[in-house]
DNA sequence: TAATATGTGGGAGCTTGTGGGGGATTGTGG
DNA sequence: CCACAATCCCCCACAAGCTCCCACATATTA
């Protein structure tokens, strides 16, 4: 399970170091989509396995299936931690989430997301909203008791 | 699995370099057909069997199957690798595709497209919106948990 | 304080992308 | 059947990019 958040600095090659509490997870191979908030996630090869067969299974005469399998096959790469506990993000997608100097790796659960430092900082805002954050508990009902 | 987009540049031979990632699953032979959106599409031999053998199954004498065939046979080709990773893509294909410089190589799982480079990122365009996309995970039940 | 672990940077060899030449093969016309 | 031309295919060459490896500085622990 991905928990918290790491803020590093990628180098002039585009590499990203990953926490190392998270590397022993992504061991056996690890995989980069884009995200839905101009951001990117990363999961083990288990989780993605089991996105990507639902999207296999989908009918290429159907045009919104060839899209959803553009995004999540098109979109994405496969990753591996180098020597020195670092990925190297595919430009497109380091483009996609203006990942240029500073991110943010936060986890999420079974994924963990990256984003580009300054529009982490204004995610966080809204995270960081008490009065937000009851209204999402109640709504999702993840109340403990 | 064919993951991710990468971008090549055709020579005056009409030649075009493949990834090396995608090079090893192609090396048994593999079909590139006229593809539904302006694009063309490349299958492994194993999978261009399953979708030819339905297709030579269909009877020649129903006027929609003849169709069927003459899409799947006759704008088709079979191509292979040179000793630079390259293929050589027949000129009808080239020509229905508009690829004559710049094309990107888009992988879609058990199958990738080329894209005139132009026409693709006008397509990336929609495949980079957000909104879009939450609802077509939505609307194909893609959701991870 | 010493020793270890971690984050960041850079160099060198190798792989990869792209272009071109020459021989073999195919199609066309005599 | 032969001659010619055009095309295709195989090989080589070179520059640019990438990967692997090493190095150092900072933080952390004993």
């Amino acid at each position: 399970m991905f928990l918290g958040q790491y803020k590093y600095t990628t180098d002039s090659k585009g590499r990203l170091t990953i926490p190392v509490r998270f590397r022993a997870a992504l061991a056996s191979g690890a995989f980069v989509t884009q995200g839905f908030d101009r951001n990117l996630m990363v999961y083990t090869s288990e989780t993605f396995d089991k996105v990507s067969q639902k999207a296999a299974a989908l009918s290429a005469t159907d045009p919104g299936a060839r899209d959803v399998k553009r995004v999540i096959f098109g979109r994405a790469g496969e990753v591996s931690l180098d020597s020195s506990g670092r990925i190297l993000l595919p430009d497109f997608l380091r483009d996609y989430a203006g990942i240029d100097s500073e991110a943010f790796i936060v986890g999420a659960g079974e994924y963990f997301e990256i984003w580009q430092a300054e529009r982490w900082l204004e995610q966080e805002q809204s995270v960081t909203d008490s009065e937000a954050n009851a209204q999402r508990f109640a709504d999702y009902d993840l109340s403990t008791g």
